[in-house]
DNA sequence: AAAACATTTGGCTTTTTGGCCAAACAACAA
DNA sequence: TTGTTGTTTGGCCAAAAAGCCAAATGTTTT
C-alpha cells in the first residue's frame, strides 16, 4: 500500500521526469527502437541494422533511453542487450494512431 | 470502414509524425499544459499564469502542440481556446508514473 | 478614432540535440 | 600475445529548440 503520490502541478521535477521520459521517445530512430523492443529484447547490434546509423550513434540514442527509464540493459558475453520496462506503450501508440488517422 | 494501414518499420513519416508527438510532450511546460487541457479547454492567458514565461514563449508551445496534432484551437472573442485532442493521455502517464515510480 | 487587452510573429542569442569520426574498453578467438 | 568484434566515450560541428524582446494583428471598450 502507498502514501498519495505528489503529482500537482507545482511538483516540477516530477514533470521534468515525465517530459524526459516523453522526450527520449521523440526521435523516430527510437521511437522505432521502442517499438521494436517491445516485442523483446536486443542487442545494440540488432538495432543498428534497422537505421542506417553509426553505432556510437545508436549507442547514444539507447543511453539517452536508458536514463529516461524506459528500458533496462544487461551485458551478457560480448553483447549488450537492451530491453523495453513499459508495457503500455502500445497501447498508446494505438491511441495515437487514432488521434494522427483522422487529421489525415 | 479502412483499408489496412501500413504502420511497418519502414514507414518513416508515420514515425516521424508519431515521433513529433512525444516530441510535443517532451518538455515540461508543454506536458503541464496537456495535463491541464486533458480537464477542460482552456484560453492562453489561463495556461500562462500556470507557468512563469513570457506570453510570446506560451503562444510558441502552443504552436508546437497544435502542429503535432494533439490540440485544437478555437477564437472566441478576443480570447483564443485550445484543448486536447487525445483522450488516453491520462491513462499513459498513470503507466508511466508506475514505470518512473519503481525506479525511486 | 484611440486606447486597452489577448495573442501571434519576427528576430536574435544561448542552449541542447544529433550525428559523425576517432579513440578507448571489454570479451572472445587464434 | 595479437587480433577481432561489439559497445561506449570524447570531441567536434551543424542543426534545431527554447526563451526573451519588440513589433504586428485582431478584438473590444471608450
Amino acid at each position: 500500500m502507498q502514501t498519495k503520490k505528489n503529482n500537482s502541478i507545482f511538483n516540477k521535477p516530477y514533470y521534468e521526469a515525465r517530459a524526459k521520459v516523453f522526450k527520449a521517445l521523440g526521435h523516430p530512430t527510437r521511437l522505432l527502437f521502442a517499438d521494436h523492443l517491445a516485442r523483446g529484447e536486443k542487442c545494440v547490434c540488432e538495432l543498428q541494422v534497422l537505421v542506417h546509423a553509426d553505432m556510437s550513434t545508436v549507442s547514444k540514442h539507447l543511453t539517452v533511453m536508458r536514463e529516461a527509464g524506459i528500458v533496462s540493459m544487461e551485458k551478457r558475453g560480448s553483447n549488450v542487450y537492451y530491453a523495453l520496462k513499459m508495457e503500455c506503450l502500445a497501447g498508446f501508440l494505438a491511441c495515437l494512431d487514432q488521434v494522427l488517422g483522422t487529421q489525415a
